[in-house]
DNA sequence: TTAGTAATCGCAAACGATTGCAATAACTTT
DNA sequence: AAAGTTATTGCAATCGTTTGCGATTACTAA
């Protein structure tokens, strides 16, 4: 539970608000008890998660909370099969994402593989690519094994 | 116009009907007379302009046809700043994009720049990522320097 | 402790995008 | 050229996500 204390120290830092329903989807996404067993969870399981623990707990309050903590760093956003996922934000074990065309499976991918592709677009183009939160989209190993047909591409 | 005759042709080797719809988005994104002067366009623009053309068009219409002709290879989609952007896919000339967060200006991207991110990924996971169609979120080089606020990170 | 304030909330409407379904129309076969 | 088959369409409903707005509530300062 350490994890939060810190998060919560930066909301007060900020100047924004300790209100239960933050406190609710912080504590849920800091279990990150998700379907996938990744860490990151849908929009929908945590506001199911927080319909529990607080029954008023209205969809856009998610949402709403969910870009805070994303604009703070705290929490990590992915896009995954056209739907958002969250996580909390790994400053230690940092990590981005493949994600899976086909199975829609999530795996993890160490920054090191960026980090040339992003001193290069620097120096080319003077460009700051974001990095923090990249996904790149595919098929992985075992859906190309078993001919799992993605959804997309099929020329 | 000879860019669409290839198109067609394909259309018809898949067993895909030549409609009238289809014709009129096919020579719409190929003219690419897109606000963003990139040759890319906002489905929105897409569909006033085959409104134009042929009053009942539906926006579901567009869409579908838009995402037939991506499966195709025809077309290429591009996400800025959570829109979706087709073009005609240049297979000579391809390129991916850089897309600036606090402008929203999409910028080319040469595919060289990509290839030993793709090799890696193949050797070390055996992911095959779809770079075909990749867009790099960041701040641009002009936005830097004017110090303009994007909307994300504000950590 | 209470009153004042502004951020935040819940609700509902709206957004861009997708989908189910009955009607239509492009292609095939005769 | 006409009839049959089935992909495709237009419409409307729905999806996930965002936003406007009046009511509420966390915080500040007296």
């Amino acid at each position: 539970m350490i994890k939060h204390e810190k998060a919560i120290e930066t909301l007060r830092l900020k100047g924004h608000r300790l209100t239960p329903q933050r406190l609710i989807v912080l504590s849920i996404i800091a279990s990150g008890e998700g379907t996938s067993g990744d860490g990151h969870m849908g929009v929908d399981e945590v506001f199911q998660a927080a319909k529990k623990a607080y029954p008023y707990m209205d969809i856009a309050t998610v949402y709403r909370t969910l870009h805070l903590f994303k604009g703070l760093g705290v929490v990590t956003e992915v896009a995954i099969g056209d739907r958002l996922h969250f996580e909390l934000t790994d400053r230690d074990g940092h990590h981005h994402h493949m994600v899976c065309r086909a199975c829609n499976g999530a795996f993890n991918l160490s920054p090191h593989y960026l980090a040339e592709f992003r001193d290069t677009l620097n120096k080319e183009f003077g460009f700051e690519p974001d990095l923090e939160h990249f996904a790149v989209s595919g098929v992985c190993a075992k859906c190309q094994e078993a001919g799992v047909k993605p959804k997309g591409n099929q020329e």
